[in-house]
RNA sequence: GCGGGUGUCGCCAAGCGGUUAAGGCCUCGGAUUGUGGUUCCGAUAUUCGUGGGUUCGAAUCCCAUCAUCCGCCCCA
């Protein structure tokens, strides 16, 4: 048996990396443009990091997390990068920058789980993390990141669903009572929302178990899911958002079952998803998480951002990124026709050559496949003369030209 | 961790107990030796994921194993 990628990655290969490439590339484009700047973490880190600032009720932490123990010291492979962001905040005192310190990333993220269409064990995701900020307007521009960005990737019909998880004082509250109203048929739950009931009691609220759902329709339950918990302060924070996103024309729908898997999230939470891509159908989730920075040993900092999978986002994209050449050189001397793609390149022409430096005929043909704009011919004659003859291989004209008169020829077209 | 599907050339595949294991794409070679994108001709799997078994005979049936895909849980 040959040697095979390993269960859950995949190689990207030439066709789709120039779809990489331009995921990249926007992303860069559309977030420095709002000057939001890179930041570059390891891809392991000590595993309490995660443990800690993930959250141990989680089932990244639980059940997901590619874990090994190197010199008694335990490392993890990033499962995600929030907490990786915030530890190299806090490490570097990035506190003490103006705020807002508005930060991007992309980069490997790796989830021991069974592989299934739209989730892979390494996959790749791009984020955003704005820290310092305790407004609602802070929230309001990292969800118009997102949606800027999918729009610019061209991949604007994808809808947008917000909730409020209100924050530490009043979500208490709010479990609590949740918590009473669930546990009186708890026991008609299925084993995982019994389990969840303690550790978590919102997680109930999304669990697909059909049963679960009708239970969870109960009179009593509904009354307090729709019940106003939040607070006063929490509610404002909620309110001005949605008018922040009103103005800017986004449009989401309010989904106050959303509450997303991580727990360290506070207030603001938002995911948006694609009819298109089968059951792992979330592209971006995020959310508010002021109690992270504290929790993991550093000054307490307002904060939010989210995180896209980008293999996600490469399966919607369903246009090609074509690959083009300003120039195929054709010759019969392969030395010469090396030399002279050389030259062009080093001007900036996108160019290439045959290294088999075959009969005119295939070095054309190959020309044509490669997509070139024009092919350069150096025959012994135009050797001779100094000269080269071009020819556009769209419209099949040829012509001869001094050598000394290609780079402006070049230029000219 | 649990459930289902699939495994024949680099890719897409036909074949369903006895065939020299179709076909298409890609690749390579050729159709007068300096001209392409169209066309035509030709080449490329002693072998059907792997290991056993049944049979006179297996890619085709059975068992095991591995890989992969899809779904559940959960998420990007």
């Amino acid at each position: 048996m040959t040697i095979q990628a390993q269960k859950g990655t995949k190689d990207i290969l030439p066709g789709d990396s120039q779809k990489w490439q331009f995921m990249e590339e926007t992303a860069k484009e559309v977030f420095s443009n709002a000057n939001y700047q890179e930041i570059r973490t390891p891809i392991f880190e000590a595993t309490e990091l995660f443990s800690r600032g993930v959250g141990t009720t989680t089932d990244i932490v639980n059940k997901e997390m590619y874990t090994f123990i190197q010199k008694e010291r335990s490392i993890t492979l990033r499962p995600e990068n929030t907490a990786g962001v915030v530890r190299a905040f806090i490490e570097n005192g990035m506190h003490r920058l103006s705020a807002p310190v508005k930060l991007w990333y992309h980069g490997p993220m790796f989830r021991y789980e069974r592989p299934q269409a739209g989730r892979q064990r390494q996959f790749h995701q791009v984020g955003l993390e704005l820290f310092g900020i305790e407004g609602p307007i802070a929230d309001a521009e990292a969800i118009a990141m997102a949606i800027e960005y999918l729009k610019k990737l061209g991949l604007p019909d994808l809808s947008l669903e917000i909730n409020s998880l209100g924050c530490p004082k009043c979500r208490t509250a709010y479990r609590d009572r949740l918590k009473e109203v669930i546990s009186k048929n708890i026991d008609q739950f299925c084993e995982n929302c019994r389990s969840r009931l303690d550790k978590n009691p919102l997680r109930i609220l999304d669990c697909k178990v059909p049963q679960c759902q009708e239970l969870l329709a109960d009179k009593e339950i509904q009354d307090v899911i729709n019940s106003d918990f939040i607070c006063e302060e929490c509610s404002d924070h909620f309110e001005k958002l949605k008018e922040y996103l009103d103005a800017m024309g986004v449009k989401y729908s309010i989904n106050k079952l959303l509450v997303r898997g991580l727990d360290y999230y506070n207030r603001t939470v938002f995911e948006i998803k694609s009819n298109s891509l089968g059951s792992q159908n979330a592209v971006c989730g995020g959310g508010r998480y002021d109690a992270l920075t504290e929790l993991l040993g550093g000054q307490p900092t307002y904060s939010v951002g989210w995180a896209m999978g980008m293999e996600r986002l490469l399966s919607l994209i369903n246009y090609d990124v074509k690959d083009y050449l300003d120039v195929f050189v054709v010759s019969s001397s392969a030395k010469e026709a090396f030399l002279l793609a050389q030259y062009l390149r080093e001007h900036g022409f996108k160019s290439d050559f045959d290294m088999n430096c075959k009969n005119f005929k295939k070095q054309f043909e190959k020309a044509s496949k490669l997509n070139a704009k024009y092919a350069f011919v150096l025959g012994e004659d135009e050797i001779n003369n100094s000269t080269v003859t071009v020819k556009n291989l769209s419209t099949t004209e040829q012509k001869i030209i001094k050598r000394d008169d290609m780079l402006n020829f070049l230029n000219q077209v």
